[in-house]
DNA sequence: ACTTTTTTAGAAAACGCTTACAAATATTAA
DNA sequence: TTAATATTTGTAAGCGTTTTCTAAAAAAGT
């Protein structure tokens, strides 16, 4: 490719001049200076990034990590759709995204290591294994890291409301009549914690008793495992009115069975469940939509602060999600 | 971070013997050189990628470009779920990947333009416009690219037999006593045209006759679409008796539709459609699945043999599916 | 013991860029 | 006009690697 030296050959001037010319720096003469930009434009020049990186220590490199091994990784509508939006702030403000792995040189490795191989700018961690000792060797390191939907005191985090979530969830049920709950719930994480805690508060300031029975572990985005909780559930003595499950994609296990046993959701049984993906909406599922685009972009944004500038105050933004009223939860005559 | 030299410097040898060491050359005593690793090992050294890139012209760095603007992007499963196996795939081959934009620096540029800043060693086109003049710039250029169901002569390409796939479905239902189908396919592309020669000619072999009425466009991935000419299709004075729809995801669409009007998919009438993403399984839709996972994995194979070795001939793969027989085709009576 | 060959290590340049600093030129002040 | 100041350009070093070529040391042939 065309560098600095044949540029400043051609117009006659030094690589300095040149450099400062493309940076728009402030001591270089006008008119040299467009001179300069005009002919790097003809002769097709493009910066090397590689050699800027070297000599400057910055990338404009942005390392996003997921290790969501269990299940979906990048077929997750939420990640996914989180990654979408954090793609698309970072292109306007100039930064690219590269997935962080632990191989380097086809070797294994860490994710810190990786991330000072490729000299990121700072990192962000989307849908991960918090507790991995990996992950908290990265949060812990001097590199700037934003997480999603996870807290670690020292660093910038932007998280979904999923207390409230719950709570709307609920709430909205209640008020079309519903006392009696099932809540089906993802593996045990800081987000699955947080729901249930809108879940029992929600119910308890209403005062309506919960069944603990009525409390069932499955996993995020395990159709499967959902589908057969689902059954456990419907095989139970007093079947609820209303169940919620742990998010929109593994709903539809249970809309499997419930077909089988002849229930119609939002006739027969009240459903809810959580995410929002466009999914729910084509069926008209009621569920608690996540901001994901305003998630994808905060996260975004306060990661390129925490970059530019190191002192910045260390934030955490909560998002909030919005109820969507599908046609899952009946209205009860009273 | 530390560097060759504090290596060298501790090790009381030069940088070029530390280097040596490192990358394993034979022109060092195997003594010095496992001494040299071990030191390296004990100060947490790293390879800088951008010292290595420089010097070397390599950057095992690989540029990912789609650019679906109209529809789901990132959230298609179909793409994601290559994407994923592609990124498995180079990492266990010792490359990263990087997303394509067109903009560097917060300013518009082009592809390729931005293949050039950042040095990639290859490009993936995986889902974008093949028709784009920035894209046709980039797969002419000299970087080695591969891309993904679409073919270029002159690069080598990975797709799916969309052909073979419808075939096989139309068979499928002929088999099951079908006569009169409909196909509300995909926007005009070079993956619908093949999807559309395996129908007609699946037909014409068992010798069914079809009405062009019958041939609806809508566009992939968009429920809204796929759900208003199913309207239209059940509109019409001879209802087809299996409709094929463009993917599985839109089919979501005409699901509500069918609900709407008292048909149940698989008794009342049968539907078909595209890609076996997990949802399609879970709801037991009869489907013909791609398999994004050898995709995936072909392409980067593909292109990895493209940029080691420039000599490599032109190849391009077909990847064969698989029919999933769901629920929603019946079994007609003769 | 002396040459020849092989093995091992180092010196130095280069990759393309930025930047602190010095130098040259133009502008203004006295 | 001359000195002081402001503006513009250039010099050169360095970022962390790799690599070619040279040199030294060790091993092998005579």
């Amino acid at each position: 490719m065309v560098s600095l030296k044949e540029i400043a050959k051609s117009c006659g001037v030094s690589t300095a001049t040149v450099s400062k010319a493309l940076n728009n720096k402030e001591d270089i003469a006008k008119a040299t200076r467009e001179r300069i930009q005009k002919k790097a434009a003809e002769m097709g020049y493009m910066l090397d990034a590689s050699a800027r990186a070297l000599r400057t220590k910055r990338t404009y490199n942005i390392g996003v990590l997921y290790n969501d091994t269990k299940n979906a990784g990048l077929a997750h509508e939420y990640f996914s759709s989180i990654l979408e939006s954090f793609k698309k702030t970072a292109e306007t403000s100039g930064y690219d995204i590269t997935f962080i792995t632990h191989t380097i040189d086809g070797k294994e490795s860490t994710y810190l290591k990786h991330c000072e191989y490729r000299s990121f700018d700072g990192v962000a961690v989307i849908l991960a294994d918090f507790t991995d000792p990996e992950i908290l060797e990265l949060v812990h390191s001097d590199l700037p890291v934003v997480t999603i939907d996870y807290i670690y005191d020292d660093c910038p985090a932007v998280v979904s409301d999923n207390t409230r979530g719950l709570q709307e969830l609920v709430r909205y049920a209640i008020s079309r009549g519903h006392r009696r709950f099932a809540y089906i719930h993802g593996e045990m994480t800081e987000v699955t914690r947080n729901r249930m805690m809108g879940f029992y508060s929600a119910c308890r300031l209403e005062g309506i008793e919960i069944e603990e029975k009525y409390i069932l572990e499955s996993d995020y985005h395990d159709i499967e495992m959902c589908a057969e909780r689902t059954r456990e559930l419907l095989a139970m003595p007093n079947v609820p009115d209303c169940i919620i499950f742990p998010d929109d994609y593994s709903y539809l296990g249970a809309l499997q069975v419930l077909a089988e046993k002849g229930l119609t959701p939002g006739k027969d049984i009240s459903v809810m469940s959580y995410d929002g993906i466009q999914l729910a909406k084509a069926i008209g599922l009621t569920t608690y939509e996540q901001d994901t685009n305003a998630l994808g972009r905060i996260a975004c944004r306060r990661l390129i602060e925490a970059i530019e500038d190191p002192e910045a105050i260390v934030e955490h933004s909560v998002v909030m999600g919005k109820l969507i009223e599908g046609r899952t939860v009946t209205q009860k005559q009273v």
